[in-house]
DNA sequence: GTGAAAGCGCTAACAC
DNA sequence: GTGTTAGCGCTTTCAC
């Protein structure tokens, strides 16, 4: 921190023949409390704005045990789907006058515990993250027990406190339901990060509504080892370069992924949904204008983000949580657009609404 | 922050049976400087790490005059540009052991004011913006002389200290100018936030260019007010449902702009290229997918952040700039894909290159 | 090699 | 209504 020229109550207090506390009193709000008078009152914030002075918030933090601010950590500011996730957080933190400190995992899980751990070391009231993992003992260090804190989006398997997520495994197995009844059976599961959580369900979706539909599943067409745009492309590339019999249909587990596969596609002169049908994980401003337009599934960002805040506000108002609202399961709409055909020779017709069909899972 | 169970270094020198300064040495890696015996050494490390010990960042903060957290105040974190922007910047800044705290100033000068105030009260030791308005007063208050700020994307005029920017005004100069080559006259430009200063660059770049080439400016044909995704839709909506003659090209000033303006020409019917060419400001992974792929002018996001960094870098450690470096343009490049075309009835030929064509402006 | 003590800028008893 | 004072948890001079 930059050596203020003129830095503290202290000072103030010079400034205007009063004391320290008193000057804190009026600044923080608490001139009614005790009663100090109008004219006092006047005094200090005048020579408060004439100088330019600002409380030092670190000195304030360290004697109050409060530093109003929350940790958010992400593995990707640059995706979407966290940039959106973040701005909403900010804005319902900053709502309750709360800042936010702003770490990006990388989808890295040395990275996110070095986070972790800095975050605490300074005393962030509360902690909001999308985890990388699976395992989410990181998050709970010796001496961290009580200490507020929501897992976004992602969930480590068997962690018991409060998170929300959207329903995953319901929203893909939905999709390739979809799938299925337009005739697909070999549909390619284009997956992001394999020890993320969401990715498990989502995955696992897939799996389900092969199996209920009793067709085979085939481990060789769930493929992909994050959610980059390059895993959509790579995996494309390899798996309709070659493969027989090709796949006809693909669900790509996140926006990034589609648009890499959307960009082999085109690359290998496949046209979707002709030759091949296309869904994608969450919705995004340009799903509808790319080429074919996408057929998606979207999740509820803004509610997620919520969802998350309410959870964290409660553990910092020390307000016990109801303990069966605990894990929070958000719903995910389907929106059809031009991705999907039927399947050439099947019996169904191929959807030709003008606008979008929105379905409600769940 | 929550009261960790065990808390402080104090703890830790009962639990070793040493002295506070001790411990403290050993766990802020002064050890050597204090030639502190092995021994000692690991026994704190231990104690601490057994007992899930961090030393309290903030209470050091206050002795140490510095937070080691540079503060980030930007418009818009769910705009893909911006997200871009964060993301580089917290790596870098992580890189350099700073930690970084977020405020999205939703193109508001107001919060962003507040947001100023913040981060200089809670001692952040330097500042990253891009700035809304076209003022800076807000940067600078009182008492808030050389503290270490940089600004980034945007810069209000007359505005002296360190900054960076991509070469706004060329790279719109630049598209305009290969509108005209193709033979159009009548070309639109969708600004964003008249009171930016990157808007207004990108505007006089539009205009110079139509002036250099005798080409009536027409203010009619400058429309928008915003960054958003609306602005670009309710504009083209507003332009080609009545005017007369219509606009034959396109350029849109942002990269949401652009996706809201191909929303409205298509639901207006009109397709790009033929009817209408369109150039994009800001290159993102979808804009060689929609429909036609998108040529855009793509700026040096990675460098901008970089250099940032650099400027602030040098800030905090009192290396005086080099006061001819403060004001950094970097340059920008023209990627031709498919949404531009001859005017029909020009003499010249349509782009049909395979892979686009990347010219590099200045 | 290690300890004692002062003080970073603030708040909250406790006085009066 | 306002002032005095004792810390919050850390670093660092000075002592030994």
């Amino acid at each position: 921190m930059a050596s203020l020229p003129q830095d503290g109550l202290k000072h103030l207090a010079e400034a205007t023949g009063l004391s320290v506390s008193t000057v804190s009193r009026v600044l923080s709000g608490k001139a009614a409390a005790y009663r100090i008078s109008t004219d006092t009152q006047e005094r200090v914030m005048r020579a408060a704005r004439q100088q330019g002075i600002v409380v030092n918030e670190v000195a304030r933090g360290l004697r109050l045990r409060t530093t109003q601010t929350i940790g958010l950590i992400i593995p990707d500011v640059s995706n979407p789907f966290f940039a959106s996730l973040a701005r909403h957080i900010e804005h319902l933190a900053r709502a309750k006058g709360y800042s936010v400190l702003l770490a990006d995992s990388q989808e890295n899980v040395e990275v996110e515990a070095e986070s972790v751990k800095l975050m605490r070391s300074r005393r962030v009231d509360g902690l909001v993250v999308a985890p990388v993992g699976i395992s989410g003992d990181h998050l709970h260090q010796t001496g961290s027990e009580n200490w507020p804190l929501v897992l976004l989006d992602r969930v480590p398997t068997g962690y018991a406190g409060p998170c929300v997520t959207s329903d995953n495994r319901q929203a893909s197995k939905a999709a390739v339901q979809h799938f299925l009844e337009q005739g697909h059976r070999h549909i390619v599961c284009l997956q992001g990060l394999p020890a993320s959580s969401a990715n498990q369900q989502r995955v696992l979706g897939y799996q389900q509504a092969l199996q209920e539909a009793r067709v085979p599943v085939n481990a060789k067409l769930v493929i992909g080892h994050d959610y980059a745009i390059e895993t959509g492309r790579s995996a494309v590339h390899e798996l309709f370069s070659q493969s027989n019999p090709r796949p006809t249909a693909i669900m790509a587990l996140g926006n990034l992924i589609a648009l890499g596969a959307l960009q082999a596609l085109r690359h290998l002169k496949l046209k979707v949904p002709d030759d091949v049908s296309l869904i994608s994980f969450d919705e995004q401003p340009w799903a509808e204008l790319v080429d074919p337009p996408l057929t998606t599934l979207s999740q509820p960002v803004e509610k997620m983000a919520e969802t998350a805040m309410d959870l964290l506000f409660q553990q910092l108002a020390r307000t016990p949580l109801n303990s069966h609202k605990q894990e929070i399961l958000l719903p995910v709409t389907l929106i059809q657009r031009a991705s999907v055909a039927p399947l050439a020779g099947s019996n169904r017709i191929r959807l030709t609404e003008r606008t979008p069909l929105r379905k409600r899972l769940r």
